[in-house]
DNA sequence: CTGTTAGCGCGTTCAA
DNA sequence: TTGAACGCGCTAACAG
């Protein structure tokens, strides 16, 4: 068990205060060039490193940034993660990680664990429950910086990053139409968080922009899954009056209902046509390949990344009601699935 | 602004000391129930919140776990992390996350950050370019439990959670001679790492066992990558006597292949048997799905966690050279990909 | 069972 | 330009 090395250790063998050592370090003004260099090279040479508990504790803060999504094992969220942690990391401040699993409780408590750790900031997606964004409002209170993406709430209470789900949803739908599409139903992960509604709200201008009727029986809400896909897909072809395509919030489900189509000997996209949305790596690889549309998640996190740095550099500023919300434009990716030809006219089934 | 509730205010408000009140809230035995009672209806009442840095810089530990990981947006690690998040998080344990990117150097950078975190521990998978575990020894000579998993070195100086490789790779190419393919080509993403080394090991085992040469020409380094998995299977193809299937170390580069002999109207499985390792989300859904390798990263990243609550809660013992290895043993995931029946004959190509 | 005292390592007054 | 002294909030000796 060795003993770190502490500023005093490096202040007792330079014959200096530690007070020195600790301005020689923090480059502060009021030290000669020579001192500094002297302590720097002494820090080197015993291997001193900053015991960071310790300056959080006397300054209150930390170089720690707390994260809340409701998975980590989503294609999406891991991107996001990935693109910030390497803009966090190059400005040398760690990321804690904590999973709300779609649990607004579990939300808070994780609130509270960032909050004991002090940490810099916190950066968060809400989960399906969560309803506004009350929670954070503590950490707002106390000047900590919070950051909401992709999933937030209607009115922002703090600085966000989205994707345009409304532009996202309107190309996919009208995608669809231009390829001939005739009855397009659309599959919303949650009729209550916001970037479904934006889908659906672009899902239905689209329509109408296109003098199609929107019908509330084709919409469905749907969980993010496979198996949920399929039994949504049955019900739609059960209809009176079936769809010919969807256009689905979720890969998974987008996903499952294709699954069901082609075991029931309906052809994709020949005869029905499906987009989904989020670009989840399979997507890519199934037959047909999945038109859907890419919410670029790695770009986003590390928007993340340069809006958090921003926000906390300019620490001088205790009150700052500036919100800003940066929207990032996704792009859909046209792959198979929905390439039917304009006017090629649907076969009945 | 609001200023922190601390034990001193609570002391305050009921006449007691800061340490009675400290005692209390740890639940010490030599504290009366009764003060038990008042200092925690005390504490809930003011809002009391500990102040975890501060602990930590008493007690020189935290209750902070470190990870590091090559990348986070593979299936198999973001699985890990979300089961071992779970684990720790119901033990009060907040995990942070940090990446490598496949470089020594940053793996290198990531432990100082940790360090200086004052991290409870550090659970890592090394990058492909290490080559030893001497970095950990510095953590190790502190008395600061490491768990290395999944990929790790051959002479292990920590605990380790690993998947039995030889055995998933053994039962992978013995599923591929058993229904009937002749000469197997195999793919390692590295010779470097013991995991891949573990698999060619299975996979040249499974071949002699069953009375087949090993053919150095039919090996191959190639990256996690679909791309590179289609030039692998172009090289192979051109090969005087080529093969008709293929164990890949990797299920990026097994769809690469799958796809490049689609291309060439080589019919999978019927000519050529593909099986992969890691069960991405996508080889289920691609055409034929891929016969893979799972390794359960879920139970994995549980198991990692209890691991590490056993080293923890046995911090009285300062010196523990006991070295403990636990094996997940992998399951064959049999789909389409690797499907010719036992004694088809192939067709030329 | 409870109180007193001290110190973890650092950054920041204040004073020189 | 530098040093002395203090305190961030908590826990662990030591003492009673």
């Amino acid at each position: 068990m060795k003993k770190n090395i502490t500023i005093y250790d490096i202040s007792k063998a330079l014959g200096l205060s530690a007070s020195s050592v600790s301005r020689a370090l923090k480059d502060h003004p009021r030290i000669s060039i020579k001192t500094k260099e002297l302590v720097k090279k002494k820090a080197k040479e015993l291997g001193y490193k900053p015991n960071q508990i310790a300056a959080s504790l006397r300054t209150g803060a930390s170089s720690i940034v707390g994260v809340i999504i409701p998975t980590i094992h989503h294609n999406f969220f891991s991107k996001v993660i990935s693109g910030l942690e390497e803009v966090l990391a190059q400005n040398n401040l760690a990321t804690i990680i904590t999973q709300s699993h779609e649990s607004l409780d579990k939300e808070k408590a994780n609130l509270d664990v960032l909050l004991n750790t002090h940490v810099l900031g916190v950066i968060a997606s809400i989960s399906k429950q969560t309803q506004n964004l009350d929670h954070f409002k503590r950490l707002l209170n106390r000047n900590i910086p919070v950051i909401i993406f992709d999933r937030t709430t209607k009115n922002p209470i703090t600085n966000s990053v989205v994707v345009d789900d409304f532009t996202g949803a309107y190309k996919a739908t009208e995608h669809l139409i231009q390829n001939g599409y005739k009855r397009i139903a659309h599959f919303t992960v949650s009729f209550n968080l916001h970037i479904y509604q934006e889908r659906m709200r672009g899902y239905r201008s689209a329509l109408e922009d296109h003098g199609m009727a929107f019908d509330p029986d084709l919409v469905l809400e749907v969980n993010s899954d496979i198996e949920q896909g399929k039994m949504a897909a049955q019900k739609l072809i059960r209809l009176p009056d079936p769809p010919d395509a969807i256009f689905s919030s979720s890969d998974y489900s987008a996903l499952g209902a294709m699954q069901f189509l082609k075991e029931k000997g309906i052809e994709v996209p020949g005869e029905f046509g499906i987009v989904g949305f989020s670009n989840e790596t399979f997507t890519e690889h199934v037959t047909p390949s999945i038109t859907t549309v890419d919410q670029k998640p790695l770009l986003m996190g590390k928007e993340i990344g340069l809006t958090f740095l921003g926000l906390i550099k300019r620490e001088g500023d205790p009150f700052n009601p500036i919100i800003k919300k940066l929207v990032i434009e996704p792009d859909l990716l046209v792959r198979e699935s929905s390439a039917r030809k304009k006017n090629e006219s649907p076969k009945k089934h």
